[in-house]
DNA sequence: TTTTTTATGTTAGAAAACCTAACATTCGTT
DNA sequence: AACGAATGTTAGGTTTTCTAACATAAAAAA
């Protein structure tokens, strides 16, 4: 059945299962860079009853993608709004939204002409595909 | 490539992971029993620099299914026999093996007769399929 | 150029999670 | 009754993670 299938996927790739420790190796980030990131709500991990932050699969994706829009020299801001734009771009017809296609434009167009080195190697989407399935 | 294929999988499942709070929750087991059971080296989770025990989703799956043959009503003894026999059932004219064939089924009829309660449900083998593909 | 801001490093102190080892308990088996 | 297997419980110690604060280098703004 499709449904269980993509319902197992999602489940299995939002679970929160992952210790800091774990992630930091996955990803290669420092946990400094991984709270930060979280204080700018770029992840929202989950935390254990005693506080601690457990990742998911998804979140680990997410940080790899952030590690890679950062060394493509998009900083935090920008990065937020891609993430605020793509969650919400199925209907066109909905309320207006806080920040319009052309000033997203603007602002992908800005980060590039500020930024220093713009040549990357090949299109390496944050992913865990080297890990996971 | 199958080749490929087969191997990231090896790799997304043998990866120590999971802290055992998460394989508690995992398993229903609490963490003297999978201790116990890595006592006995029916596990052998990989552990921390700071030697914390670090679980793959191949160990969850293993404690899952020796917590059903727990429950079936097999010893420990028995449980480890069979997997020493899984681990080199290849090749017949391998050195002859510690344990034969006829022993294990004797070990089995055994557990069988001893055993109070033995009707269970279905053929629940225990893996993980619910939560990872 | 000077000043701010961004992203990250570093440190300290506290709390949570985990470890090993030992002893206790339950319940079949002998 | 005594024993052994599987699990519970507790104690003391170590590792991991947390927040908060201050430090710094490089980029952006003024």
């Amino acid at each position: 059945m499709k449904w269980v299938k993509n319902m197992t996927h999602r489940v299995r790739r939002t679970m929160p299962l992952l210790p800091i420790s774990i992630v930091m190796q996955l990803t290669e980030l420092t946990a400094r860079q991984i709270r930060y990131y979280e204080e700018h709500e770029l992840i929202s991990p989950a935390r254990s009853e005693g506080n601690k932050r457990m990742f998911s699969l998804n979140d680990v994706d997410t940080l790899l993608e952030i590690k890679d829009f950062l060394d493509q020299g998009i900083n935090i801001a920008g990065i937020k709004k891609i993430y605020a734009l793509r969650s919400q771009p199925t209907i066109e017809k909905t309320a207006p939204q806080t920040i319009t296609d052309a000033e997203l434009r603007r602002i992908l167009r800005d980060e590039m002409l500020n930024s220093k080195s713009f040549d990357r190697g090949g299109i390496r989407q944050g992913d865990l595909s080297r890990f996971f399935k």
